[in-house]
DNA sequence: CTACGCCCTGGAGCAAGGTCCAGAGTCAAG
DNA sequence: CTTGACTCTGGACCTTGCTCCAGGGCGTAG
């Protein structure tokens, strides 16, 4: 069988090959075998795999959320694994919902602005600016969104 | 006229104190003024723009992208402000499609998992571990909008 | 005057997700 | 065999957006 060293993989991946050794070492994907030399050699499921995490990642999915949705598969209880799936079900619908009202904020203002004049009359400066705008951007600021901490 | 101590300012915008110096150093927010003894001394106008920060972090822009929208405010160029909350509701929206492409792909693969039984039954692991992530994670990677690179 | 709380600076550290480098070994073609 | 492309390891470094710390200075009430 064919195998890919990790320059082709890399390259039919759209990705680095430092990213591929970085996925490795973030226990995300493994070479298939290793040569006694120690090249890396994958097939076909580590090349679908790798683009797997490529994808997910373009969904906002973090390499530890990836991780997780992949070691699924390692799980020999399937009523688990479908108790995981519908828990990243969820959390994908309150991402939908979160960048939902986003959007609606953000087309609410664009609408309301004319596109020219006094800068003082611009509805996104003056709503992002002065208050009123809070039910817009309802956000978990309570829970503190970017420190997480 | 009152002015707010550093530490006054960050709590009405409900941010911590090291926030605030961070901006400054990021060239978001300098104070108003400075007394002799070096203390920073904010304006109703400062709490303003870092409240306008805040708000604008929530609808998805990073600190650099509003910079510059701060930038556009003193320009006066109203029409290019509204330009680039257009880029960002184009991008919030396309985030949204794409999520609810995986939401219906997670949806029916839960649909379709008994939930018992053999490992070998349930489509999500199946879904993961081979090709068929296609379908799952649908999305265009030639043109991949992700790293934006 | 003393205390206590607020503020200063500079720099380190953290999490995520890479990216790059040096120095050395390996593979394949000619 | 030689060459040039490819790969190996380990570790340093980068960006974003904070967050915390040490070792001081300031301000004001009692």
């Amino acid at each position: 069988m064919e195998t890919l060293g990790i320059g082709a993989l890399a390259q039919r991946a759209g990705v680095r090959i430092d990213t591929v050794r970085y996925y490795e070492r973030s226990g995300l994907l493994a070479p298939k075998t290793r040569l006694q030399s120690g090249y890396r050699r994958y097939g076909a499921a580590e090349l679908a795999r790798l683009r797997f995490i490529r994808r997910a990642q373009t969904l906002g999915f973090s390499l530890k959320e990836i991780r997780d949705l992949l070691a699924l598969s390692k799980g020999r209880d399937v009523a688990r694994v479908k108790r995981a799936a519908q828990g990243k079900l969820a959390d994908v619908e309150q991402r939908i919902a979160a960048l939902q009202r986003v959007r609606d904020g953000l087309a609410t203002l664009i609408e309301a602005c004319p596109g020219h004049g006094d800068p003082t009359d611009c509805p996104i400066l003056k709503a992002l600016g002065g208050d009123g705008l809070d039910g817009l951007a309802a956000s978990p600021l309570p829970g503190g969104h970017a420190g997480t901490a």
